[in-house]
RNA sequence: CGCGGGGUGGAGCAGCCUGGUAGCUCGUCGGGCUCAUAACCCGAAGGUCGUGGGUUCAAAUCCCUCCCCCGCAA
């Protein structure tokens, strides 16, 4: 069977080792195009190409598939397309190429959490089960017949970019069965139930900010559903991990502030207790590291820490 | 050459501008005190101040080189 596959980030690369693992005829790799990242703004090429490159396949990167890759697709006649945050949209024409059409791996229980970073935006919104489904691309965002689903409860204190990793895993293996049962003809298609969807939008860098006026436990959600990207933020300090705390003072206040003890924070209801963080130019660091060296004052605005 | 921050005992920082004895908060080790403790007291070990070069009587500090780390720009 001759699949294409579409994919760029870190998430997307275990499902297209799993194609190669399985012995697919991977016949081209569509990706993002290299881009200027990091310091020096050096080009750098996503992960999947990387992986695409090792084995010898084809990559193309359209800056738009609609526009500049709908001729290379056709040209490389493939059965099936497989796609696993490609991070672009792909058109009717695009979806009519693949005879068995195209089978997305989404990270999420669809038809919650439509959208492209569905694992942040669980968190943040505070679920507690978290999972992949595999599921038939058609023209709406997230919206096609779903195929396969894998579940996985949230552990204790996990952040988004720990929790990806796990599922990118688990997209994979699920990928793998899916396209069994798909050779086997055993694949049944499950309309999504529209009327349970929810979908959210792209990250922004705003959503970081922390109001200390939400509980305790919805800030701690937000700190670790936006880890590693865009992060929560309060007063030029970057949270990375926090727990629930019992505490009570007005939303903002510096509650605790001990090398030995910790770093508390009073929220709208309770209080959080903060556990990694990062200052400007800094390294990330144990809050209780970051006291060492940065005393704060009890009974002061964590807003105004910097 | 995209912009900016940083590299100082094991950890987190100060000192650098205005060269001249290595400082702070912890940790560690030893001793003491206490029913006890994240408490307190006494003492000790531990640093080529990222690298290489330069200026100087003298460089963590001033000048140049290189390496490494972090943030912005998603």
């Amino acid at each position: 069977m001759r699949i294409v596959f579409m994919g760029t980030p870190d998430f997307a690369v275990p499902s297209l080792e799993a194609l190669y693992e399985a012995g697919h005829e991977v016949v081209g790799v569509f990706t993002q195009p290299d881009r200027p990242k990091g310091r020096g703004n050096k080009m750098v090429m996503p992960p999947v190409k990387t992986i695409a490159l090792a084995h010898g396949t084809p990559v193309f990167q359209p800056e738009r598939i609609k526009k500049q890759g709908v001729d290379d697709l056709r040209s490389l006649a493939p059965d099936l397309c497989v796609t696993a945050a490609f991070g672009q949209i792909l058109s009717q024409e695009i979806l009519d190429i693949p005879p068995l059409g195209t089978i997305n791996v989404h990270a999420s229980l669809l038809p919650r959490h439509r959208g492209s970073a569905p694992i942040a935006w669980g968190i943040v919104m505070g679920d507690k089960t978290f999972g992949v489904t595999t599921m038939m691309t058609d023209k709406g965002m997230d919206t096609g017949d779903m195929l396969l689903k894998t579940q996985t409860p949230l552990n204790e204190g996990e952040t988004c970019g720990e929790l990806t990793a796990r599922l990118s895993l688990m997209g994979a293996q699920l990928l793998k069965e899916t396209l069994i049962a798909l050779k086997k003809g055993e694949l049944k298609r499950i309309p999504q139930n529209h009327e349970a969807h929810s979908y959210e939008p792209m990250l922004k860098k705003e959503m970081g900010v922390v109001d200390w006026g939400k509980t305790g436990e919805e800030i701690v959600n937000l700190i670790h559903g936006l880890n590693p990207w865009p992060c929560a933020y309060a007063g030029g300090l970057k949270l990375l991990k926090a727990k629930k705390a019992p505490g009570r003072g007005r939303p903002g206040e510096i509650l605790m502030a001990d090398p030995k003890r910790g770093l508390m924070v009073a929220a709208g209801d309770g209080a959080v207790d903060i556990l990694e963080l990062q200052a400007p130019g800094g390294k990330v660091m144990a809050a209780k590291a970051y006291l060492l060296g940065h005393p704060m004052n009890i009974g002061g605005q964590i807003d105004d820490a910097i």
